[in-house]
Formats: C-alpha cells, structure tokens, sequence
RNA sequence: GGGGGGAUACCAGAGUGGCCAAAUGGGACAGACUGUAAAUCUGUUGUCUUACGACUUCGGAGGUUCGAAUCCUCCUCCCCCCA
C-alpha cells in the first residue's frame, strides 16, 4: 500500500491524497460506505460504483465470522469474489461489537469471548485470530482488535482500558508481520488509538501507535456519546503526532459535519452507517440540510428528492413520492434514500478534495457545516 | 309483520356502578439513530395548560344514584334471523 499527499489546506490542517492498494486507488478524504455483513443494505454494487462514486467499502469480521463463516469465505476466495466487489475493501475487527454486544461478551487479557447474537454461542476473538479471520476475508486493509469504551467511561477505566488495547495492538502487529496474505495481493494493518476523551491518554495511545510504523492508522472511540467538541479536540491531539505522511481514519463518524470538522483536522478516512441506517429509517442528508421524509410537508412536494443530488434517484423521484414510500413502508423508499444518502456523502468529501487542492476549504467549510446541519 | 343484537375517541375494538379521559391494535403526527443484533426504536394522539391540574366526553333526551360509558324510560339509526 502507498500513500502519497497530494495537497495540504493553508488554513487548516485538511489535507488530500491519494492511497493505493491492490484493487485500486482510493482518494482522500474519503468516505467508506458501511457494508457490515458483505452488503452495503439496499444498494447494488453497479449503484455503488456508478452512481455514488464509492471506492472503498467496509467489512465487519465479528459478523461475516459468524456468517456466512471462515470457511465459505474462503472456498469463495474472500470477501472481494464472494460479494463480487472488486474494489477495496476495509474490515473492521470486531472491537466495535466488544462496544455494541457487551451485554453478550467478556473481556479478559487473552481477548474477548462473544455469544454470538445470531444463537447464542460462544466464541473466542484475540488479537491474533482476527487477523488471521481478516486474511481470510481478504480485505484490503485490515484492523487491530481494540476495546472501545462508551463516551461516558471514567479516567480510571479509560487508562485501563487503553492498556489493554495497546498490549492486544502489539500482539495484533506481530501475528500480522509473521503471516501471509491468502489470496495473492498485499494487506495492510491499522493501528486503533483509543484513549476516551482524555488528552494525555490520547497522545500515550497516538505516540504508540506511532511507533509501530504503520502504513495507516485509526481513531476509535469517538462519537460514543461525548460531545462533539470533545471529538474535535481529541483529533487534533492525535493528529498532532500521528506521522503526516500516513493515512488517518477517523472510525464511526459521523454526520455530514462531522466530516468537514475531522477533515479541517487533519483526518482523511472516515464510515459511518448513518447515511444507510438513518436513509433507512426516512432521513436524508442533503447540501440544503436535512429531511425527516416521513413528514407531512412533504406530502404534496413533487419537486425532485434533490436538484443539486448526484445519483440517478435524485431527480427521477420526487420528495412526495419518497415520503409515500416511507409512510406506505415500501423497500424501495428505504432503497432510494440509502443511494441518495451515500451519493451527498461521496459528494461531499470530492467537493471538500477540489476545495483544498484549490486552496479554498477553510471558507467553502464554514459555509457548508451550517447548510448541512440545517434541519429542512 | 314477528324475534334478536348493537351504537365507545380518526378507524377497529375492550370496558358493563367508583381504580375510566376510557385497555389493545391500526392509522395519523413528531423524534432518535455515528467502526450496523436497527427496512429499527421512542413519544404524542378530547380541550386548555410548561406542569400541577381544570374542564367537556362513550348515538340523542330524560331519570335512578353520593357517584353512570356501565342501571331504568323514551327516541333515532344500524345489523341479523323468521315470515
């Protein structure tokens, strides 16, 4: 995998560039589509191509462990020709289920034991074995197992807690350089530094993590329930002392304000499920602001779902009829907006990489965080 | 013509003397969602009020009772069976 930085903002530290892996290129800042159980919900791969611009999805190694399992990816040849991708692909570890199952898991030194939520059984994740379950997937870039502890935890837990991640990172480096890729093309290993919202223990985690001479590397525990401030500042802590010249990936996040706020910072990566699961549930993310489709003004708006949109659905269908399908609970509006959302997402961070290459970001930012986050 | 059943909030439908401004479901309206256990979840849904609370409601009119959606009388309308 190559890195090269191709632009860095004047004003702020928002930079672009370009990363290359073995199914292609990927421009930052970027924006990975969520595609949790070797699905983006909703949205063909052609759509995802064609219409969104997406050049780099995500996988999640608890999920696909568990289904379609190891060994049915493996017969496929991984992930990529199982699900017919053949662009890059990011796995997360599983340490954001260590997060969002822990009533179903126990977390010791060796790793983490699961109870799987699909029947309930035991499984065993260390540092070592997801990244052997990620060569087997076969993803492109692939994460260390960390532990991400809600927004709420205490300094005390959040030291502990960083301890453990640290000592599981080391170990996850190790079993990554003692072993091989499966399927013929290269891998790479991303750091994961936690640290909660406490600033010394976020540059302990950053200096660490930078020692160990990574292609890339991750910010994790944000957007868990502290404030969005506290998000700020703890990446431009990190920032500060992860190498300029690697790539930085933002975990989780977020809002479509939460990017340019990450990308002014410095971060060149980013996933969320929002503009899925929120499109999903009749939301839509828009450079005007955002909708709740299910509403009542938009009954009799037959104006197209977005003038200024990027995908064939923007202007094929109209506010009225979208908010039909949600009230009706009809797939295909759940569809529509899971292409809309992700067509602004993949927008929005090309319009952010031409508005620093031009030297522009830092005004074009300030103007789009308000009409962004504006409710419409 | 004879016999029987019924009318409850936007709809369906419980409730059959006080714990009822009235279950439940649907609908409607609004909100939440950040490395996906989510095509999910939450709230509101008589009027006024930030709230406490107050007021008016169970087809209509009258009555019994300390107290009525609930009991009685009459009226209106609907449904079923027999002829």
């Amino acid at each position: 995998m190559n890195f090269e930085l191709t632009h860095t903002d004047p004003e702020t530290s928002a930079r672009c560039g370009c990363l290359s892996t073995a199914h292609g290129e990927i421009q930052t800042p970027i924006f990975m589509p969520v595609g949790t159980v070797a699905t983006v919900k909703g949205v063909f791969h052609r759509d995802l191509k064609q219409e969104v611009g997406a050049e780099i999805i995500l996988g999640n190694t608890y999920h696909l462990y568990l289904r379609p399992g190891l060994e049915v990816l493996e017969q496929a040849g991984g992930l990529h020709k199982f699900s017919s991708w053949d662009r890059p692909i990011l796995t997360d570890s599983g340490g954001y289920q260590v997060f969002s199952l822990a009533d179903n898991r126990k977390l010791t030194e060796e790793g983490c034991v699961f109870q799987s939520h699909i029947d309930g059984s035991r499984h065993l994740f260390t540092p070592e074995n997801v990244v052997d379950i990620q060569r087997v997937i076969g993803a492109d870039i692939i994460m260390a197992l960390d532990e991400c502890p809600p927004g709420t935890a205490e300094y005390g837990y959040a030291k502990k807690s960083l301890g453990l991640t640290q000592r599981w990172l080391e170990r996850g480096v190790k079993r990554f350089d003692e072993t091989q890729p499966k399927y013929g093309y290269g891998q790479t290993f991303f750091p994961i530094v936690q640290g909660c919202v406490y600033p010394d223990l976020r540059r302990a985690a950053a200096e660490h993590a930078a020692a160990l001479h990574r292609e890339g590397y991750a910010i994790g525990g944000l957007a868990v329930g502290e404030p969005a401030e506290q998000m700020y500042q703890m990446i431009e802590v990190v920032n500060a002392i992860l190498p300029k010249d690697r790539p930085r990936y933002l975990m989780g996040v977020g809002t479509p304000e939460n990017l340019l706020e990450a990308i002014a910072r410095g971060v060149d990566m980013f996933d969320c499920v929002m503009p899925t699961r929120n499109g999903r549930n009749g939301m839509l993310f828009t450079a005007q602001g955002i909708m709740n489709m299910r509403n009542q003004k938009w009954a009799r708006d037959f104006s197209p779902i977005d003038e200024n949109g990027t995908t064939f659905v923007d202007k094929t269908y109209s506010k009225a009829y979208l908010r039909h399908l949600f009230v009706s609970d009809e797939m295909l509006g759940a569809q529509i907006a899971s292409l809309h959302n992700l067509g602004f997402y993949l927008w929005l961070v090309r319009e952010a990489r031409a508005q620093i290459a031009q030297g522009t970001f830092a005004a074009w930012k300030r103007d789009m965080v308000k009409k962004v986050s504006a409710r419409i």
